[in-house]
DNA sequence: GAAACATTTCAACATCATTTGAAATGTCTG
DNA sequence: CAGACATTTCAAATGATGTTGAAATGTTTC
């Protein structure tokens, strides 16, 4: 992954009701859901919520397809899976050592909630 | 990691000067590198790398310690992994098969959680 | 203490991101 | 085709982010 690609990735992400749509979309799995239905969970007008679903789009986190009249979005998880891959090399690549503190105390929360 | 967390490491990763930066600092290790180094890697202007070290701070990715005329940022490793881990949480969390995409190609994952 | 060095603070400006409301597009139903 | 529905497009207003240059702060050396 370009370092350019990685920065349009995070600058997506990196924005609350982008974030909370990502994740509402990665629950809702391959098959996606309807725009409609995530401006009704997240609040936002229906304008609102394209302004960020274009965002998530450009950045390929996001795929859309029609049906009927509804826009279907899902959660495009091989970006996420690249971004993570990404940064975790930056992070640790070649220093696996330098990402645990030295204390031993792991301290590390599975699904940590909003 | 609490989501606005996550949200702040992101908008402080998603910034071209800043990823080279935070890059520039993971190389560096834990003994960390002086803000003139950076600027000069960086070719920034002094006051324009303040002002993006502030921001990385703020998130909480990196530290700054004076040593003599010089102050020294060091890359804060652990803020990193525990976004990546919470990421990973986001992405795979429950539904590890929806991260590998059906071809079989086989990809990386981030550092184990849990 | 003065001069040089390393960095930060401040203020002004340009640019980009986000929100809002109104109008437009495309799709289904009768 | 008209009317309802789902979503997008457009334009204006507002706020956040990034860049620049000048001045200020703290530190070392003499």
């Amino acid at each position: 992954m370009k370092k350019q690609s990685a920065v349009s990735i995070l600058a997506a992400l990196a924005q609350d009701s982008r974030l909370d749509a990502f994740r509402l979309l990665i629950e809702a799995g391959r098959q996606g859901m309807p725009a409609g239905h995530l401006a009704a969970s997240l609040r936002l007008s229906p304008n609102a919520l394209t302004f960020h679903l274009d965002r998530l789009r450009d950045a390929g986190l996001v795929t859309v397809r029609r049906e009927g009249r509804s826009m279907i979005y899902a959660a495009q998880f091989e970006t996420m899976n690249n971004l993570i891959s990404y940064l975790t090399d930056q992070c640790c690549g070649g220093r696996p050592e330098l990402c645990r503190p030295g204390t031993g105390k792991v301290r590390r929360r599975a699904l940590a909630s909003s």
